[in-house]
DNA sequence: CGAAACCCGATTATTTTTATCGGGATTTTG
DNA sequence: CAAAATCCCGATAAAAATAATCGGGTTTCG
């Protein structure tokens, strides 16, 4: 149950925009700079974008900027673009997958781990991270 | 952010397992008996023997059974044991990976991210399973 | 115009996941 | 004891997902 590279990536990338929204637009050849994969960052940068996360500008000293402020852009919403929608089982997001009706047992339980572990990464943004935010783990 | 099939098939036969408790160990063959793959659940259960969540006996009228009660069994230790620990990036469990030091201004965030995973995945026994416990999601 | 940059579909390489195979070891039962 | 049931296990193969590369196209600035 680990991350992939992807997400780091967008994350490592939209932390970096973070930081230098002031500075205008980022070129990618700036963002991979510490050692990504500059052509696989453009893929995921392009994914980014169709989920409307950050915006272009095209041509000489253009680049990539965050769509919008960072105390808005979630963790969850940067995963979900480039990792797909978290779900611990088919059925906790399209029911009855699994072919057991609507009396699965389970589903009711990945259904709730589901929702929980959203709004875990739905509840850290963007400037969280930036500005050293304390956390609190919930008790469960 | 899916689960894979190795994690629900595991879920799966600890469920059928722990519903299946008074019955006496049951057969590899039993248990698969909804369509999961045989050998490969075998695999599998071989795995959960290892991590000492189930326990087996051979031979004839032989089979699996759960270790220890459904109510001290978590959701977490049955995922950690099939897919490894919960990590959103590598710094997370193992500091230092990314070669920035110490100083990793995001390894914070990972972390209390991975710990708020683990406390909820920690946090759902198979008893609340099979006894269809009410939940009720924490606010972010 | 030419350099800097994004855009994008296609392809390849690598790794992980998902199995399957074939035989071995153990235990009950007749 | 022999046969059947069952777990055990390393190896291999097939399929899928991930990671990365390629090659060319388009836009924009100076």
């Amino acid at each position: 149950m680990k991350l992939s590279t992807r997400g780091q990536y967008a994350l490592h990338a939209m932390i970096f925009l973070a930081k230098h929204r002031q500075d205008g637009p980022q070129p990618l050849r700036t963002i991979a700079e510490d050692g990504l994969p500059e052509q696989y960052l453009e893929q995921l940068l392009g994914t980014l974008r169709r989920s409307g996360l950050v915006s272009t500008v095209r041509g000489a000293a253009g680049g990539y900027s965050l769509c919008g402020d960072p105390s808005e852009i979630t963790v969850g919403r940067i995963l979900e673009a480039t990792e797909g929608p978290v779900s611990l089982a088919d059925c906790a997001v399209d029911a009855g997958v699994c072919g057991k009706g609507s009396d699965c047992q389970t589903r009711r339980t990945w259904r709730y781990l589901t929702e929980s572990i959203n709004a875990i990464l739905e509840g850290v943004t963007l400037s969280d991270i930036l500005e050293n935010k304390p956390y609190q783990i919930k008790g469960a």
